[in-house]
RNA sequence: GGGGCCAUCGUCUAGUGGUUAGGACAUCAGGUUUUCAUCCUGGAAACAGGGGUUCAAUUCCCCUUGGCCCUACCA
């Protein structure tokens, strides 16, 4: 059976790279009806984050990546090979530890921290490569007992053989080293603390993990790993090496250029279909005959195979992830709208002149009412967190100035208030703008028009259908373009140079408010 | 310095020993719309370079170049 793993360490929120491994390795344990295992590797106490372990279980929870053994957030555990905190199982560690001495794989160093960077400085001025010269090695056995003794505190390294070993990797073929060329590791810290060489092999060999899925950065300690499993007599497993997330100038991706912490783009309003979806691509693609662009954890369940995952790294580009949120709340925005429509009225008549974009008619205006209404309460869902408080009082004005900017909220919610400002407080605007010289609309155009709004609305029944015919009307009337009456209404109405159509904004602001803004308008010409 | 990994439009990618090298995002232009957006149509845009192998190479091999990763008592 296949079994995978993600192993963490909890230092802090989790990476938006780290999400993407635990992603790749939880679907490739479902495509195979194999496990998927959480394990914390908290080995360093010195960069152990408080609370980061029970982070780590939420933020897979909410993208349900759901493990089948490790931690769980009541601090018990589910699995028959746990403990699944590395800090739990330091007698382990120590009991192969001492295996690896006796068995002369691996040796005490009593080596200063001081003298080992002495010896790296010598090693790097002397265009050496720097790696420990073995002096504990073959220490006399009268010596190190008295070093024992004494209570000089000591690491366990690895011997490396000096050997060539080469291995497979599922994404990338074969690989040679030369043990020569590999560093004696330090297995066992003078913390009497594991490092993750150590710990990781005996407890993915414990747990018995058939594929390790890790990022490429990895590569180069495999073979010191497999060495460990040459040393225990062990089976190693299979591995696949995912290839980078990157920065814009191709570095490995970090803190420093820009946010990584999934938890932030949760925060931002990003769905969890649109960031699965997005970390999914980066590195991986079906292939031929592909033409699903989005697809559902399901899907990628069953599409998703180690062997169609990448060589090199991906840059880590947001505009795709805006993209992949606005295409996939529109779509179920649509999807939920059509629902609610058909809900409230069995009888709506609904067309569609574009792509998702729905024109419902009902057959009594008071179901309409109530249909938008939840209209409203749907999109506020999108935004509520950005919405500023004096905004907040007048619920059915609120909601009738959601609907007129509903696409834009769902694409970028947290600019809700400046899209719906302008109903609440009219802005200072230069009398210019109620001018328009493409469309032609001079400031006497603007004033006739204006005043022509002021006529057709004065004893309209307000409702959105009403002003439409009413203002329609008039503009026969007075033979102009639509544009030179609508221009200058509309910007009169909102004070800005864009904004939704002028209809919907007289609808919104109220009969009262709309004339007065219109004389407002007026005076300026 | 040593070891290793990688290389198709700006970005994510599809693809093949013979293709007009395909798609998506972004971008640009035109159209629809009272403005912006949406929507529709169209355009520009890539096989890093040099050698082989071959009738034929973007595809296979080698070299160069470039980028990246590791080189901690971090993981």
């Amino acid at each position: 059976m296949v079994k995978t793993r993600f192993a963490p360490s909890p230092t802090g929120s989790l990476h938006i790279g780290g999400l993407r491994t635990a992603l790749y390795a939880y679907l490739y344990a479902r495509h195979n009806n194999g496990s998927f295992i959480l394990r914390i590797e908290d080995t360093d106490q010195n960069r152990e984050v408080e609370g980061a372990t029970k982070h780590i279980i939420q933020i897979l929870q909410h993208f349900g990546l759901q493990h089948d053994e490790g931690p769980t957030l009541t601090e018990s555990e589910k699995g028959p090979n746990g403990p699944y905190v590395q800090s739990k199982r330091t007698d382990l560690y120590r009991k192969y530890a001492q295996q690896l001495l006796d068995n002369g794989h691996a040796y005490r160093c009593f080596c200063t921290k001081e003298r080992l960077e002495e010896m790296r400085e010598h090693q790097t001025k002397n265009k050496l490569a720097p790696m420990y010269d073995r002096r504990c090695l073959d220490l006399p056995q009268s010596e190190l007992e008295q070093k024992l003794k004494d209570n000089i505190p000591f690491v366990i390294r690895q011997k490396i053989p000096y050997q060539e070993i080469k291995f497979h990797d599922i994404i990338r073929g074969t690989t040679r080293f030369h043990g020569k060329t590999i560093d004696d590791q330090i297995l066992m810290k003078s913390d009497n603390f594991p490092t993750y060489h150590l710990a990781n092999v005996v407890d993915d060999h414990f747990m018995e993990i058939t594929h390790v899925t890790r990022a490429e950065e990895w590569i180069s300690s495999t073979p010191k790993h497999l060495f460990l499993y040459q040393a225990f007599g062990w089976e190693p497993p299979e591995y696949a090496h995912l290839p980078l997330l990157l920065n814009e100038d191709r570095s490995k991706l970090s803190k420093r250029q820009g946010d990584v912490a999934v938890e932030s783009y949760i925060e931002k309003g990003y769905s969890v279909e649109s960031i699965l979806n997005f970390i999914v691509f980066m590195g991986w693609h079906p292939g031929a005959g592909e033409e699903r662009e989005i697809f559902t954890l399901k899907e990628l369940e069953e599409a998703f195979t180690l062997e169609k995952v990448h060589k090199s790294g991906a840059i880590f580009n947001l505009e795709k992830l805006d993209w992949f949120n606005w295409k996939w709340k529109k779509e179920n925005h649509h999807k939920k709208l059509l629902e609610i429509a058909k809900q409230i009225d069995p009888n709506v008549t609904i067309s569609s002149p574009r792509k998702e974009q729905h024109i419902f008619t009902f057959q009594d205006p008071q179901l309409e009412n109530s249909f938008n209404q939840m209209r409203g309460n749907e999109i506020l869902k999108h935004c509520e967190g950005f919405l500023s408080p004096k905004h907040k009082d007048n619920s059915d004005k609120l909601t009738n100035a959601l609907i007129t900017v509903e696409e834009k909220i769902l694409r970028s919610p947290n600019e809700v208030t400046d899209y719906i400002d302008f109903y609440f407080t009219l802005p200072q605007y230069p009398k210019e703008l109620l001018t328009h010289e493409k469309m032609g609309v001079d400031s006497n155009q603007a004033l006739d028009s204006l005043k022509a709004c002021l006529e057709a609305l004065e004893n309209c029944p307000w409702t959105l259908e009403e002003i439409t015919k009413a203002l329609m009307n008039k503009i026969q009337e007075i033979n102009v373009k639509n544009g030179q009456l609508l221009w200058p209404l509309r910007s009169a109405l909102s004070g800005l140079q864009f904004s939704p159509g002028a209809f919907e904004i007289a609808f919104v602001l109220g009969k009262e408010e709309t004339i007065n803004r219109i004389q407002q308008a007026i005076t300026k010409l």
